[in-house]
This record gives structure tokens, C-alpha cells and sequence, in this order.
DNA sequence: CGGGACTCCTGCCAGC
DNA sequence: TGCTGGCAGGAGTCCC
């Protein structure tokens, strides 16, 4: 369910099990996910200490030293998993066996695991293979390409009623295509579009353009950092530490007010309306047709 | 150029 | 029960 909550979700629940700390040693069970990963992806990694954990966007980004940043997009169905030594090989503390067996790590879809200096172990797993990893020099960050077209963090400084309506401006595509893409606002996916259209009482249907004035941006900007800030509070207090007890992490069920609720009452005090599903660019789109317009 | 259709991959679920 | 088609939370590419 990765858009950027259950990113940040995830980067809040590696980070202790990562800043700071030494890899070890990188076990690449495919030679790719979506791309293939980077040339001598475990050997560049073996040994680097992890100095930050950063998100931009869906992407999370883990600051190595010797200023090279591990790049990891979770697609649709990417997630990571934390180990402890004990728990992932009782009776062998601090240490795994050289091979990844049956054990953590050792899953169908479990396609790059990490062992930290520490012992712990942390394993991603992706069954559809719409993530993706790369490794990149510091410097060339902002100008990589899954980078350098992305639009304002909701949730920074740098995004405002302003800067989403000049950047819905002159926009024919309905509103709805317009926050998917990644270029207008970074990080929104299918959920939180829907979730923040119906709070804002917009229309999907409606063209970009005519959600562009101060007032209509105004209520759409302020639902976006709503949206997105509830959900990452939802996170935050449903998994103690950001993490289940079998280390899975970002992987929790919010109370959406119309995603996968067609058929059911509008929300909205005083609506009466009826949460529809209709398809837009071949996804799905949850709405109130009553209260939003 | 903006916008829409199509594509990658696997799993799951409703319906027959 | 077993098969089939549709659908899934992303986003790059191609074409008009």
C-alpha cells in the first residue's frame, strides 16, 4: 500500500535498525525488481556504514557513507522486514548461516536481504517486482531521473495553495490525473487522491484547471497535508515503533472515508450522499457525487 | 507539449 | 472444487 505515508512509515521504522549502523553484507537473490539492480549491487554495499534514512517522495533514500545514496521505490507491493538476531536464529546469536535458508530472508519473493554488522537481519520482499533499487553518487542526486521531475513535498515547506494552483493551471486532464501525477504533487497515489478530493468536496471529474483559484486550491492544498498527515499519525500510533511483532513494517489498514467504500453512505455530516466507483485512466476513482462537485 | 492507453509481475477473489 | 477474468495501492514508455 506504499504512497507516501506508508513510505514514511517504513523509513520511520528502518531507521533505527539502519542510521548509523554497518552492513555487513548484501545477499541479492535476483539479478532485478523492475530494473535490473546496479552492477555489483552487494559488493558496493558490503561494509558501508548507513548515515541517514531520508524520504522523498515514495522514494526512500539511505545516505551511505563515502556519499553514495541506495535508492528503493516500493511499487505496489515491495516491503521490508526487520529481523533481530535471537529471533531469526535462536540458539546462533548475533550470527545467521552463511546460506539463507527456509528462514528469514529465505522466502519466494524475499529478493535483497541485508545483514547488519549487529546481527539483524532485514529483508525485502516484493511478489510483483514493481520496486526497484539503484545506487547513486550524491552528488547526481537531483538529477537522476526517478528524481528530478518530482513535484513539492505535501508536506514541506515548499508546497502551498499557490504552488499547486500554478501548477494545475491551464490543465484540461481531470483533477483526479492531474494528483497522480507525480510532477503536480510527490507522493499521492489512487488512495490518497480519492481521500483528499472528498475532503476538499472536489470532483474527480472536474478539469485541473478549474481547481486552480485561490479558493478551490486553497481547500484541495490543505486537504492533501491533512490527508496524508492523519495517515502517517495512523501509522505511527497502530504499530508500536512503526513495526509489527514480526518486524513487517507499513502495513496497517486506515479508515478511508471513500476508497473501496462504494456503496456506503457518504461520511460527510449532513450529506446523505453515496459513495460511487467509477474508472479513470483505467483505475479505479471512490467519490461522493453529492458533496463533491 | 499534454493526455491517455498500455505495459511490467504475481496473487487474490468473485463468479460461474 | 476448480477454473477464469478482473482487479490491485506505481510509474515509465509510446503514441496521438
Amino acid at each position: 500500500m506504499p504512497e507516501l505515508p506508508e513510505v514514511e512509515t517504513v523509513r520511520r521504522g528502518l531507521a533505527p535498525a539502519l542510521e548509523g549502523r554497518r552492513i555487513a553484507r548484501v545477499l541479492q537473490r535476483r539479478p532485478d525488481l523492475r530494473y535490473p539492480l546496479p552492477e555489483r549491487f552487494a559488493e558496493r554495499l558490503a561494509g558501508r556504514r548507513v548515515e541517514r534514512l531520508d524520504r522523498r517522495a515514495k522514494y526512500i533514500l539511505a545516505r551511505l557513507e563515502g556519499d553514495e545514496v541506495l535508492l528503493v521505490h516500493l511499487g505496489m507491493s515491495g516491503r521490508f522486514t526487520i529481523h533481530a538476531p535471537d529471533a531469526a536464529a535462536p540458539g546462533a546469536p548475533g550470527r545467521f548461516h552463511h546460506e539463507v535458508a527456509a528462514g528469514a530472508g529465505g522466502a519466494p519473493h524475499d529478493h535483497v536481504v541485508f545483514d547488519m554488522e549487529d546481527g539483524t537481519r532485514i529483508v525485502y520482499s516484493d511478489h510483483r517486482r514493481f520496486g526497484f533499487m539503484d545506487l547513486i553518487a550524491g552528488a547526481a542526486l537531483d538529477a537522476n531521473r526517478h528524481l528530478k521531475d518530482l513535484g513539492p513535498e505535501p508536506l514541506g515547506n515548499e508546497f502551498s495553495a499557490a504552488v499547486l494552483g500554478d501548477r494545475l493551471k491551464g490543465r484540461r486532464a481531470p483533477i483526479k490525473a492531474a494528483l497522480l501525477d507525480q510532477r503536480t504533487v510527490a507522493g499521492l497515489g489512487n488512495i490518497y487522491v480519492c481521500e483528499a478530493l472528498h475532503r476538499a468536496g472536489v470532483s474527480p471529474n472536474r478539469a485541473a484547471s478549474g481547481v486552480a483559484g485561490p479558493l478551490r486550491a486553497e481547500r484541495l492544498a490543505r486537504a492533501i497535508r491533512d490527508v496524508l498527515t492523519d495517515a502517517i499519525a495512523a501509522g505511527g500510533s497502530t504499530l508500536r515503533d512503526y513495526a509489527h511483532t514480526d518486524g513487517e513494517l507499513g502495513y496497517f489498514q486506515h479508515a478511508f472515508a471513500v476508497y473501496d467504500r462504494e456503496g456506503e453512505p457518504c461520511s460527510k455530516p449532513g450529506c446523505g450522499g453515496t459513495v460511487r466507483r467509477m474508472v479513470q485512466s483505467g483505475r479505479s476513482t471512490f467519490y461522493c457525487p453529492q458533496c463533491q462537485r
